[in-house]
DNA sequence: ATAGGGTTAG
């Protein structure tokens, strides 16, 4: 029988009081073997009954995996064993260490020395594996309470539904929240709820996160602060505004106090908006409930200043928060970077990061790709190079974003051979490109006129499907269009449906675009009846795109009838759209069919 | 358990 039997059973209770009274006998131990610089007097003390002695563990001094190492081994050699919080306060070390694996090691060497643990222990473990990008492990360590019958709690059960969100795998989190409600495996509280409510929301799940707010309200765990700045958070990010402000009302007028994260999100939201009203009368709310605006609330304003181009109210916003005493940090000043290199003023940009160093904020990756594109947009290719190689001199990691956006940069100057050893670097390099270098290099390739190269991509990243997404399509698409491969772009969209994909608005777009210019006038229409049933309502852009399509295939007689088809069935045309349609009108001799339109215009742009 | 910044397509 190994140690760890004893442990095992409905006796465990007992056998537990039992180890306790062993702990203290190992503190004593501890304390006459004082000599080890990992032992300290310096924390709270701790009376055993037994001895009277005064006695603690310190791992302060424990600063690498060796230093764990060591007194892992030393711990594990200490007759009789330290108690189980020894062991949990060196794993909670190594974790703050990031030595995650180090801590499921330690652990599998505390069971084979049959070294005790309790739901602490075992919760850290999971933890680790969370951490460590697998959190499914997390079950096989529950298996391991129930063998054990050690009782777990609450945390236990976060700790792996924080993990599977984090790895979006929220299907499971959602199957084993339900599971513990259901079967009322543990007792369900506010930060659980949260959990699986951020979860949800992150993962576009806004109205279920909602309805769980809901129910929690018929519930004993009535919603707290966080659980409602979750989703009013979510339903800004969503474009909701209006809804998000009626459920921050709602909060208010339950008596939960909004704290400055609900009212920071709200003010992103309005920022997004450009309801700057908005935001004046919220920021007026903040200070008259005493709720501080902090860095990160003056942080989106200034970023939504810079982002329309107003980088002198953006600057303002920061002499005004330093004024206040809230420091300026790394990402105001990314922010303050990009609104320069939106306005071209590119050296301005690069000055602030030098400026920011002087000022005590170390500039990220974040800065740094700011400035490189910022080169790459104006085609300075060559200073993009540079910064890229002085990323590893101040001892950053270029990272995905970096390469992608050197490489969109290359291709757009139309260096494709450049672009292609920039790939195998960052490949070299480690850095394995995501859905955002896939579309750069293929529509690089494309636009290039390299059709060969971009199938063969394509065809390669489409295999790995997970990484798949409805962008990548969508580019390869237009592409496949633009140089006329139309069995190629037709045979993409079909394939959208056989492989679950749904297509949006911009698909269809390309498509009906496609077909357009081609003059394939039935082949587009039957695509727009089907982008109408699938629930993708043509938008401003299906229309410009139509109306060019017609122009430039000068088929515009033949074309005139898909025209007139989806005026009847709601044409959301704005101006520029509805120029391009006179001139068409007018090319084909429709005048009469134009004035019947103007005011179902006037009447579709006034909704 | 909750908030801010960088790269993509029509």
């Amino acid at each position: 029988m190994d140690k760890t039997s004893v442990y095992r059973g409905k006796f465990f209770p007992l056998i537990r009081l039992f180890a306790l009274s062993h702990t203290h006998a190992a503190l004593f131990h501890s304390c006459s073997a004082s000599t080890s610089k990992y032992y300290s007097l310096r924390e709270k003390p701790s009376v055993s009954r037994k001895h009277k002695v005064v006695i603690f563990r310190d791992f302060r001094h424990v600063n690498n995996l060796n230093d764990a190492v060591c007194v892992f081994n030393q711990m594990v050699q200490t007759e009789p064993l330290p108690c189980v919080v020894e062991f949990a306060k060196l794993l909670r070390v190594m974790i703050s260490m990031k030595h995650y694996s180090g801590v499921v090691s330690f652990f599998g060497e505390m069971r084979k020395l049959g070294i005790p643990f309790d739901e602490y222990i075992l919760t850290i473990v999971i933890n680790s594996f969370c951490l460590l990008g697998c959190a499914e492990h997390g079950f096989s360590v529950l298996g391991i309470f129930f063998k054990s019958g050690v009782q777990f709690n609450v945390v236990t059960f976060s700790t792996i539904l924080r993990g599977l969100c984090e790895q979006n795998k929220i299907k499971d989190a959602m199957w084993l929240f339900n599971k513990l409600v259901t079967e009322r495996i543990c007792k369900m509280d506010e930060v659980m709820f949260g959990i699986v409510m951020n979860g949800l929301c992150k993962q576009g799940h806004t109205q279920t996160a909602l309805s769980l707010l809901r129910i929690m309200e018929q519930g004993d765990t009535k919603p707290n602060t966080i659980v409602y700045s979750i989703v009013v958070d979510a339903l800004c990010k969503d474009k909701m505004v209006g809804a998000a402000f009626n459920l921050f009302n709602e909060m208010k007028r339950k008596g939960i106090t909004p704290n400055v994260l609900t009212y920071s999100s709200l003010v992103d939201g309005l920022c997004k908006f450009d309801q700057w009203e908005g935001v004046r009368l919220l920021l007026d709310e903040m200070m008259y409930v005493n709720v501080s605006p902090n860095v990160h609330t003056f942080s989106m304003l200034v970023d939504a200043f810079c982002k329309k181009g107003m980088v002198e109210d953006a600057v303002e916003v920061l002499t005004i928060m330093i004024g206040r005493g809230e420091h300026p940090d790394v990402v105001t000043y990314n922010s303050i970077m990009e609104g320069y290199c939106l306005r071209g003023e590119i050296d301005v940009a690069r000055r602030i990061l030098d400026s920011m160093i002087d000022t005590g904020v170390k500039p990220d990756i974040f800065s740094y790709n700011i400035l490189v594109n910022g080169y790459c947009k104006q085609k300075k290719l060559d200073e993009a190079m540079h910064l890229y190689f002085e990323i590893s001199q101040k001892g950053l990691k270029p990272d995905t974003v970096t390469y992608s956006t050197i490489l969109q940069g290359l291709f757009e100057v139309g260096r494709v051979e450049c672009s292609e050893n920039f790939f195998t670097e960052m490949e070299n390099a480690g850095i394995s490109p995501d859905i955002y270098t896939c579309g750069i290099m293929l529509h690089g390739y494309l636009k290039n006129g390299h059709v060969e190269k971009a199938m063969s991509l394509f065809h390669r990243w489409e295999k790995q499907k997970e990484d798949t997404n409805i962008f990548i399509y969508n580019t390869g698409n237009g592409g496949f269009f633009r140089i006329q491969k139309l069995d190629k772009a037709r045979s993409i969209f079909d394939k959208l449906y056989t492989i679950g994909l749904h297509p949006d608005a911009i698909t269809y777009n390309i498509t009906v675009n496609g077909l357009c210019v081609e003059g394939l006038v039935d082949e587009a229409k039957e695509l727009l009846r089907k982008m109408e049933d699938n629930g993708c309502l043509p938008d401003n852009a299906t229309s410009n795109l139509i109306v060019h399509g017609f122009l430039k295939s000068n088929k515009a007689n033949e074309a005139m009838a898909v025209l007139k088809e989806i005026i009847g069935r709601g044409f959301p045309a704005v101006k520029d759209t509805v120029s391009s349609l006179i001139e068409l009108l007018l090319l084909i001799g429709e005048g009469p069919f134009l004035l019947n339109m103007i005011p179902e215009f006037h009447l579709r742009n006034e909704k």
